[in-house]
DNA sequence: TTGAAAGCGCTAACAG
DNA sequence: CTGTTAGCGCTTTCAA
């Protein structure tokens, strides 16, 4: 292996003349940098970062803990976090956790000392962990628990309330996906429980369906959800959905059984993933800005310091599948 | 932060002993090795990979380099990967490449002196990385490339080919989605040719449309590929694609051109992604063994001296959009 | 402007 | 069965 050592020989420099040439930092005369950059080239010396990570105490790892593997959101969440982590010499690691296995992920995380850990699940670990991530300084968002991000439903969802009224429309259901406990605090559900109320719509604690997800697939959680509604002979107007893979199931059901869309049934669905274009019809949803999500994680990994809070709103993208 | 020493101390015994019970190689006294694992439970110790991989010569990462980070299918390979993975104590990375970067991501995962690299895109790096890579030890496997592991298409799509012959079809298109040069060994487009002339059925060249896959997103490359070949005025009874996605947009597009499915064309896809039993209709599609495939990867990353070749035959699986 | 030396936390001989 | 010692490749004082 090829370490400093032998760039510093070939130079004729010492090692601290090489790691100053490497880093950009401290004083080298114009010579010798030009000797010990043509050492590099010359003995193809790629610097060990496992060594520059001990001394920094940090590996240069975001990782990333999603819940949900299967839906496309998160696919392009971490594709733009690549772009952006990489630009920054980081490198974006993707986990995907569950009740069971999320300690055991966080301890792994730790034991590598990743420099941030962007928590897009809804579970979290154990206090002990966050203490331990605490004292050594591993930086840790909460998407769920809503520290420093905020996503915001509420414009886009009034927009489609206000689609609906225009049509004389009322009865608007809400496909949860998660548990009743798992909701309770979730933008997009405060949002639509405002707006029936705000537009005067009908109330119907059956318009609002709760599922499994993410222990069951968003597709499947979808489907069932409007079986579900169907079975319980609701009959509505539009199909609000937690995201857009349980609206992709949704919107597969209510194929299988014959409802029209949207003559008969709107269907909207959240985060605006590319394969919500492709759907039959095109599938209406809210756009919350994935680029700019990507880039606030990653601004916040890089300077903890400005600890000021992010919040994105979502936009209305109205397709085919909305009246 | 707590070391290997702390622990050491507060146990009473030298920070070797630690390392022999933490890592079970090694002699230990019952007795030691009780004080041990109180004191790292008192204090809380995890340790330090970073250290520990800097003796190994390698991080527990393993890198997955794709090139279309919107095709689900990625997703699923690194969902099954990551549960093998952490298995053995690694990490999987994810990484998206395309012609101009792919050489600064290998460089940067020689810096961070990954344990391997799954290469499941269709470029691949300069001869002089190729070379670091071995020189290190780091393990590479090019799946385009088919040094170890082979994909065969052939049964699935003969599968095919006789239910067209039963139904008195005979004429199949070919929608490549990549380039003429990228194609040109790949073993559907090969077991495509040797179906249509195996079967007697019906040789055009414009039945084979070509794409700038994965310049362009797989959606849009299928979208425009039958756009092309409705174009062309080539009627055709059944349409084979290069993978799920690339079939999701044709299946679209011949949605959106009024084309009847499964009873004017039939669709086939490519990789049975989840997202294929959801489409209008359910599409059809070779399963190639996600998870067998992704523990082979594992596998072969883990224990290179079996250089064993890895071959995957993907199975029809039949669904509406296949007559 | 440069170099020597200590140390990051861990592993792996080697000696007891 | 246990401890001492010498590194892994790099960064960072501190002197020169």
């Amino acid at each position: 292996m090829i370490t400093r050592k032998d760039v510093a020989e070939l130079a004729g420099v010492s090692k601290t003349t090489v790691t100053r040439v490497l880093s950009g930092r401290g004083y080298v005369s114009e010579e010798n940098r030009k000797k010990v950059k043509a050492a590099v080239e010359k003995l193809n010396y790629i610097p060990n970062m496992i060594a520059k990570n001990l001394n920094q105490k940090f590996s240069n790892i975001v990782a990333v803990l999603v819940e949900d593997l299967t839906n496309q959101y998160y696919l392009q969440i971490i594709s733009a976090m690549n772009s952006e982590a990489m630009r920054a010499g980081m490198m974006v690691s993707l986990f995907s956790v569950n009740k069971n296995n999320i300690n055991s992920v966080i301890e792994n995380l730790i034991a590598n000392r990743v420099r941030g850990i962007v928590n897009l699940a809804l579970y979290t670990c154990d206090k002990r962990y966050i203490d331990i991530l605490k004292n050594l300084g591993i930086f840790l968002i909460n998407i769920e628990g809503g520290n420093a991000l905020i996503l915001n439903y509420e414009s886009g969802i009034i927009e489609v309330f206000e689609r609906l009224r225009q049509c004389g429309k009322k009865r608007v259901a809400f496909l949860a996906g998660l548990s009743k406990d798992f909701i309770a605090n979730d933008n997009r559900y405060l949002s639509y429980n405002k707006c029936v109320d705000a537009f005067g719509f009908v109330r119907d604690d059956g318009y609002i369906i709760y599922g499994n997800y993410p222990e069951e697939d968003a597709f499947s959680v979808g489907r069932k959800s409007v079986r579900e509604l169907l079975a319980a002979g609701k009959s509505v107007d539009c199909v609000l959905c937690l995201n857009d893979v349980v609206a992709i199931g949704a919107l597969h059901e209510l194929w299988k059984q014959g409802v029209r869309i949207p003559d008969d049934v709107s269907v909207v669905g959240c985060d605006n993933i590319l394969m919500s274009s492709y759907t039959t019809p095109p599938l209406a949803s809210f756009d919350i800005g994935i680029e700019q999500q990507a880039h606030a994680f990653i601004e916040s990994m890089l300077s903890p310091e400005k600890q000021q809070d992010y919040v994105f709103n979502a936009r209305l993208v109205v397709r085919e599948s909305l009246i």
